[in-house]
RNA sequence: CGGGGUGUAGCGCAGUUGGCUAGCGCGCUUGCCUUGGGAGCAAGAAGCCGAAGGUUCGAGUCCUUUCACCCCGACCA
């Protein structure tokens, strides 16, 4: 490709509305426009990248056994309604309809569709396991699209999904599809980790996110040196015992009131911190309320809990959601906690509330004796409180898992991080295989469900994740498995007809050689076209200048300071060397 | 959706005690000059001042409504 004749646009100014380097960097290499909040023209450098990371998916999910199929875009409703998602994703999904006012949505994932196609394809257990895949665009209605490609409405993504008899059947795809992705992002060029993970609005038993490690990353993770544990701090774990002592056993005598409850004046102390410091106790032994509420109309199923947690922990909030199984889950407005709840705001506690209120409470609550609760009256505190003083409704894992804690698995120190989720995979089970009744006869006869797992990767935000975590202050530095171009050669004065010629003839010559090469031809000033180039972060660099007339260019590395001086008859040799020991050695 | 902010030339911005012809930098066009890290000079093109309504002799500027976009939260590949 010649510059002169290319689309490229580049840019030294920053674009007003980026936030986070790699937005800013799209932009100004002319990589992609914003059309619309969250959707995106994707311009033809990007394409070239794209199309690239999309080559390097097909071949490892090809090579899992993974075949690819094309489903559409535009989903009718009644797919979705037979498994509840029409509403369960609600304002998430663009609803769309037709001239006689039937309804589609524009599809945000394709569980649904790929189940109907295998329930009405697939019949006996002879047919499995089998596993299919898409590289295609999806919407989603995001309520804060940001950072370019990073959270975009509009995006491209690859999904696959498996199915299987059985639940080993199950585990050995999703092996599969693992390693594959390991290999995927390994051979992008992107440094990655792999965690626990919440399945979110998916479903399902168990999944895990690849992350690419980068300070900006909307997901934080915990992760630990000593023994690889890592999980997003949505699922994450700890060793409550570690830090507050062993559970109290139930209906031992430690769990009998040791003291009496006694009401304790604590002026303004509303807040955890300001009543350790009033009481002068650590934040542990104190009980922490909370208030929480599917977020329906009064006469329309509202559902209004309290969740207790030890003052040494702060709630997940998700944890919380799953347990209750709630689509929804929000705070009460403080003011309306009194009317609703029975408690005070700032000196709640769980004793004399509504009793049509659950309450749900941390684990960590059980190692707790002797704590200290709001007494839901201004400026009151009840202390000397135990376990055996109220009823709870359920007890679950609440806790929000923070730099510092205890690994669940060794005990070690966590460290936290942040990541940008650029794949999830799922064991999905049999949500949706009996929710749409795709089933398949076993040997015996019998039908059973089929077992089914699937496996998304973000393609624009893996492209957008390469630059966040490849890049310096000139521009972006393109791992070469994925760059648009392998080689940029710049012709450094346009106007000298020996570096003209010398020029010319390396382009041909690399064409020749099928070398992926942008041929910067323009009549700019040697420092312009230095500037794009490393603006643009294609890895290898040939410039045609001063030394043109001894024969010889300059060879750089888009990554490196060093800059050699080479004859044109090496060069091609040279940099056909270079690119194929990265992109095979990888 | 709640909270905060911004809309003026392709991009980044100034101009808002109402006033005459709406300006600056970058970019763009033409010419000269220049060619090793985003050169210089000269000439030029380019704006329904986000949209609609109102107040006024007069609105980019004041009032009302509306739309779009961005930032902080929940959601996700």
């Amino acid at each position: 490709m010649r510059f002169s004749q290319s689309f490229i646009r580049t840019s030294k100014e920053e674009p007003a509305d980026a936030e986070i380097i790699s937005h800013k960097l799209l932009m100004r290499a002319g990589l992609v426009r914003k059309l619309a909040s969250g959707i995106y023209i994707i311009m033809p450098l990007a394409n070239l990248v794209i199309k690239k990371i999309e080559n390097i998916i097909r071949s490892e999910m090809n090579a899992a056994c993974a075949q690819e199929v094309i489903m559409p875009c535009i989903l009718p409703a009644n797919l979705w309604k037979e498994t509840g998602r029409w509403e369960v994703y609600g304002s998430e999904m663009l609803k769309i309809k037709d001239r006689a006012e039937r309804e589609y949505c524009f599809g945000p994932t394709h569980e649904e569709v790929i189940t109907d196609l295998v329930r009405h394809e697939v019949r006996s257990y002879k047919q499995l396991p089998v596993t299919l895949y898409q590289i295609q665009t999806k919407f989603r209605d995001e309520i804060r699209p940001r950072f370019g490609l990073m959270r975009a409405r509009e995006f491209t993504m690859k999904d696959a999904y498996s199915f299987d008899i059985s639940a080993e059947g199950l585990d050995i795809n999703y092996k599969k599809m693992h390693a594959a992705y390991c290999n995927i992002f390994k051979r992008c060029g992107v440094k990655y980790t792999v965690v626990d993970a919440d399945t979110g609005a998916i479903g399902g038993s168990s999944s895990h996110e690849f992350m690419v490690i980068a300070p900006s990353g909307e997901d934080a993770i915990v992760y630990c040196d000593s023994c690889r544990y890592s999980a997003n701090v949505e699922k994450a774990s700890t060793q409550i015992d570690k830090i507050l002592g062993p559970e109290i056993p139930a209906g031992s005598s430690a769990a009998a009131p040791r003291s009496k409850i006694e009401k304790i004046h604590t002026p303004n102390a509303s807040t955890i911190d300001d009543l350790a410091k009033f009481l002068k106790v650590d934040k542990k032994s104190l009980c922490k309320i909370l208030f929480f509420t599917n977020g329906r109309a009064e006469n329309d199923g509202r559902e209004d809990v309290v969740a207790l947690i030890s003052g040494a922990f702060e709630l997940n909030e998700i944890k919380l959601k799953n347990h209750l199984k709630f689509i929804n889950l929000e705070m009460i407005p403080s003011e309306e906690v009194q009317k609703r709840v029975g408690a005070y705001p700032g000196f709640g506690g769980p004793i004399g509330i509504n009793p049509n209120v659950k309450i749900i409470a941390d684990n960590s609550v059980k190692h707790l004796s002797d704590f200290v609760v709001g007494a839901n009256e201004k400026d009151y505190h009840l202390k000397n409180v135990n376990l055996s003083d109220f009823s709870v409704t359920s007890f679950a894992d609440l806790v929000m898992v923070d730099a510092g804690h205890p690994c669940p698995q060794c005990g070690a120190k966590l460290e936290k991080a942040r990541g940008i989720e650029v794949g999830h995979i799922f064991k999905l089970g049999t949500k949706y295989s009996e929710a749409l009744g795709a089933k398949y006869i076993d040997e015996a006869g019998q039908e059973n469900p089929i077992i089914m797992g699937c496996y998304g990767i973000g393609v624009g935000r893996t492209m957008q994740a390469a630059v966040e975590q490849n890049n310096d202050q000139d521009g972006i530095c393109w791992p070469m498995p994925i760059a648009p171009f392998h080689v940029i050669l710049v012709l450094l004065n346009s106007s000298d007809e020996t570096q003209k010629q010398c020029a010319e003839d390396l382009y041909k010559k690399m064409l020749a050689e099928n070398i992926e090469v942008l041929f910067d031809d323009r009549a700019e000033k040697p420092g312009f076209k230095f500037k794009d180039a490393d603006l643009l972060g294609i890895p290898i660099r040939v410039a045609v200048g001063r030394y043109a007339a001894e024969g010889k260019v300059e060879f750089k590395r888009r990554n490196s300071k060093d800059l050699k001086v080479v004859g044109v008859d090496e060069v091609v040799s040279l940099v056909k060397s270079e690119i194929s020991r990265e992109i095979n050695g990888l």
